[in-house]
DNA sequence: TTGGTGACTACAG
DNA sequence: TCTGTAGCCACCA
């Protein structure tokens, strides 16, 4: 678990967990603070990953607020009542208070 | 070892 | 303003 050792999965997963109880942040933000912000897709697909790793990956959304991922999580609407159930308004999809419950990680961490 | 893939983003027309 | 295309890079087979 040395930093130096983290894998870009890792530190995708490291930056996740510390998403704070009723945010949310983006693949784009995630993937600027681990320097390569045009890497994204690769964020989504760390998280892909992150199911069973206790990383609250229902807290990443599109850049749009978009919930994107939700199709990567058992029930259809999972991801939406985690978001829900944490204060966070879900509307077709997408975080409606976007703005208000968006977490920066480079500008949090 | 090489090629394909992906929960996205940004730029150009 | 909206739509389409290209780029990006690590993991898996």
């Amino acid at each position: 678990m040395k930093p130096e050792t983290l894998s870009f999965f890792d530190k995708v997963y490291e930056v996740a967990k510390q998403i704070p109880y009723g945010r949310v942040t983006s693949f784009g933000a995630i993937a600027n603070f681990l320097g390569a912000a045009r890497s994204a897709r690769m964020v989504g697909y760390a998280l892909n990953g992150s199911v069973g790793k206790d990383v609250p990956a229902h807290r990443v959304v599109n850049r749009k607020g978009l919930l994107t991922g939700k199709h990567h999580f058992e029930g259809t609407n999972l991801m939406q009542q985690l978001l829900e159930s944490e204060g966070v308004i879900i509307e077709d999809n997408q975080v409606v208070n976007f703005d208000k419950v968006f977490w920066d990680p480079s500008k949090e961490l």
